[in-house]
DNA sequence: GACTTATCCG
DNA sequence: CGGATAAGTC
């Protein structure tokens, strides 16, 4: 059966409701992993989302800001996680049971938020950035313990607020001292992707020289324009569903570019990929 | 010439913007007191309000909270006034040139928020209430003055926070108390309505039997359907005007209460008045 | 630039 | 309830 996996940084899932809802509709993905849901679990709106056909809904929440959720027309179970260094809420694990008429398999949804990491690249004088790259220890560490159990077939989506190429941002140069695309933090992911075998859908179906951009900043008039964006937001899956992946080819895997000029947008926009599971 | 005159406590001039602009064009006002503006002057959006036909502006802002505007197709003057015995922003005075064919008069128009006067309706113990007395005894003064000068031709629009008769409010009884139709009030208003012989129009037209209401509070989800409004926005004339406002018949007045469910809507309706001038 | 929480005000 | 301000975050 061919699974349609999504994530999308909502910024505020209590103001853009309506706009999750209309993604749901037109885009029917299997599962979806929301970031930055800025609200509590008691006030994430679980109804509209179970109505829409999402029966399965785990969230992490917390006061104010950060905050994930995945919603899921498949059945999930949740895997419990602590995990955040700071204690934010910032990862939701989930194993999906994914049975169809040819398919009768199990896979691990991750759905992260890596700290964004403050201004200053330098973990000596800013504790944000430094918690960045204890975070994304964690999670090799996290890793490292799960494919020690034998879980080995799992899906890692979210924003991870990294642009890990060069045309994963408007100006390599430019942006070579700009968190998120500074070679210290990227060499991290690359060691975290390395470590487990991680594939990068959106770089193994699109070549490099691509630009690719999931996120464009609210601080100025003409960023669409301009075009300066960043590729942060990511769908990574381990080896034994790189295949199911790669058969779909470039249309597999979709940045959905319009949502960033729907009314009063996230700065993220949401990605989509098809991976094809069979028994 | 017939000449419309409309107030409305519009409760954040640049948040609702589009509504009075909509208001404007449906109803095509000469002239509108807003109150509650909530901007300073440099703030005010006059731009929008000069290209929808309403050339002649005249602004009293203040940072956050109160203020007040008049908007008017026709040419006008300020007046100049230090009124609010707190220095706040609650009146716009201008005299309203009004030539036609027939018609070559003007009048004065004076728009104000008088002061809501907070919980308790006892002077001693709340300085909000006092506030309201002595704004009141301040008007009072200063119409004296205005007609000791021979100007006798004037209009008065605004929220006045008062609802004066029986059937200005959804009940007489449970609202004795309640600051806005407290006897003490009522009677400062009555006062100063009796020295100067304004004429309220909203009773000059209606019966005094007749349920009117041009306010309904936010704080409760059923206040339109359970219909607890009060009058608290006016529109009184000077003894010279009287007559040209009863030649109007009942429909000279109206309260646009349709505008309370518009989207985010104030809290307040936006009244009219036609009145006739003739030289 | 646009979210959150909070406090003030009506 | 729903404006405005102010501070903190991204």
């Amino acid at each position: 059966m061919k699974i349609k996996l999504a994530t999308w940084n909502i910024n505020s899932v209590r103001l853009r409701l309506d706009q999750v809802l209309r993604f749901l509709e037109e885009e029917q993905p299997h599962i979806l992993g929301l970031q930055e849901i800025k609200c509590q679990e008691e006030q994430f709106p679980f109804a509209p989302f179970r109505e829409a056909g999402y029966e399965f809904i785990e969230v992490a929440g917390q006061k104010g800001y950060h905050g994930a959720a995945t919603l899921s027309k498949l059945p999930m179970e949740r895997l419990p996680t602590t995990f955040c260094p700071l204690g934010h809420a910032r990862h939701v694990s989930t194993r999906v049971i994914a049975k169809g008429k040819d398919c009768d398999q199990d896979f691990e949804f991750h759905n992260f938020y890596i700290p964004a990491g403050g201004d200053v690249a330098d973990p000596e004088i800013n504790d944000k950035f430094q918690h960045k790259l204890d975070f994304l220890a964690a999670m090799n560490a996290y890793f490292s313990e799960r494919f020690s159990k034998g879980d080995d077939q799992q899906v890692l989506v979210g924003d991870f607020n990294i642009a890990p190429h060069e045309n994963d941002v408007w100006s390599h140069k430019q942006l070579l001292k700009v968190v998120s695309h500074t070679p210290l933090e990227v060499e991290l992911l690359a060691k975290l992707q390395a470590t487990h075998d991680f594939t990068d859908t959106a770089r193994l179906l699109h070549d490099d020289t691509e630009k690719l951009y999931s996120w464009w900043s609210y601080r100025a008039r003409d960023v669409m324009a301009s075009n300066r964006g960043r590729r942060l937001d990511h769908i990574w899956v381990s080896p034994t569903l790189k295949s199911c992946v790669e058969s779909q080819g470039k249309s597999g895997y979709k940045i959905h570019v319009p949502c960033r000029i729907w009314e009063k947008p996230s700065d993220h926009v949401p990605i989509t990929q098809i991976m094809e599971l069979r028994d």
